[in-house]
DNA sequence: GTCTTTACTGTACAAATGTACACTAACAAT
DNA sequence: ATTGTTAGTGTACATTTGTACAGTAAAGAC
């Protein structure tokens, strides 16, 4: 029989699965998923994606993805004249939850409507990624609470005077004094360029 | 017995647990779970529930959340009296990567150098979600290998001619010919404003 | 009170599940 | 050629699974 311990490409249906259905089959249906003939190769798969660090057991004793399942590969940016053969895949890798967000607990995403921080690259329906009571610093983005809204500004520093300065000039700077309201902090953008 | 249709309850249990394992368990574990002491009950918990929307069916048979699932009730955060109430963001997906990604083993995170995009809100630094081998349709962002390296580009189409155009007037639209070598389709950005 | 409905229990059972074991084909190294 | 290793197959079996069905306790309606 064919000698492929092509683990890759099993990992590759099981993430594809899961990413569609949020849950893994079990061994008969599986079988299909992966191409096997028997639920025992399904087995042994299995273990050995357990034991790369892919899948663990939850106390139920099912399968379920680790986080090393969620990773996701990093190209390399500029490319040297190889060409894309080093393109496809690097040595890197990492969740973009991870990545992005570093206390889930205050962590928000807060849909951006407007284009009053178009400048500085933020799009109507992008989503930005709040973190709340984290300690805001001179240049940081903020979002803050306007008139029972919120509101995405640059914080900044004018005569020891906190102000909230948007990227688009067209909009003023906003001065709300000592009756600044403070969000939270943003630490990151998504944007889907789906649909 | 006590007469407790109580399924916001239940549905909390699983939320916690599947947040806990990424992963469903049987009828058997569930009764524990649920603090149950039949299976039946669980069946006609689950039932409930999936009428309710919030759970469903692979073709596996077996149940997996749906997006209503992972929507966060509004009262999850302390809001500051008189925000509006979409500030807090309902009906998010469990995850940036469940949001951004649909065909984890195809996409690949691609790092953005240099300015030629800034015009479209997309910076040094970001990373480009690009989906490798997805079909590329006028207007798309695409990344494209050019002399063996790795570019952003807008995909237009001129005098029946595929183009790359660039968001920044100040570079030069890319006629390829027909030697265009197509990386993958972006479908989605991400950036971290750490640091 | 007497119905009716509801949310669960307990039992039963065919079907599916996970795993152990022996077996086999393909490859690598000597 | 022989040997050893590897990745899968096929079979067998105890256990578990999901569900159907009858039964029961609690609450509301009248």
């Amino acid at each position: 029989m064919p000698r492929a311990p092509n683990d890759t490409a099993y990992l590759a249906k099981l993430q594809d699965y899961y990413a569609r259905w949020r849950s893994l089959p079990a061994y008969g249906p599986l079988r299909d998923v992966l191409g096997l003939a028997s639920r025992a190769g399904v087995a042994q798969v299995l273990h050995r994606l357990r034991d790369s660090g892919f899948l663990e057991r939850t106390p139920a004793g099912r399968w379920t993805p680790t986080a090393r399942f969620f990773e996701r590969p990093l190209a390399d940016a500029p490319v040297p004249a190889g060409l894309p053969v080093s393109a496809t895949d690097s040595g890197e890798a990492s969740s973009i939850d991870a990545y992005l967000i570093r206390h889930p607990s205050r962590t928000v995403l807060v849909p951006v409507t407007g284009d009053s921080m178009l400048d500085a690259g933020i799009h109507p329906g992008d989503r930005v990624i709040v973190e709340r009571d984290a300690p805001a610093r001179p240049g940081d983005l903020v979002v803050a609470v306007i008139d029972g809204e919120l509101t995405l500004k640059t914080l900044a520093v004018e005569n020891g005077e906190a102000v909230l300065r948007p990227a688009n000039p067209a909009y003023p700077v906003l001065r709300p004094g000592d009756r600044l309201d403070l969000f939270g902090v943003v630490v990151g953008l998504i944007r889907s360029y789906r649909r």
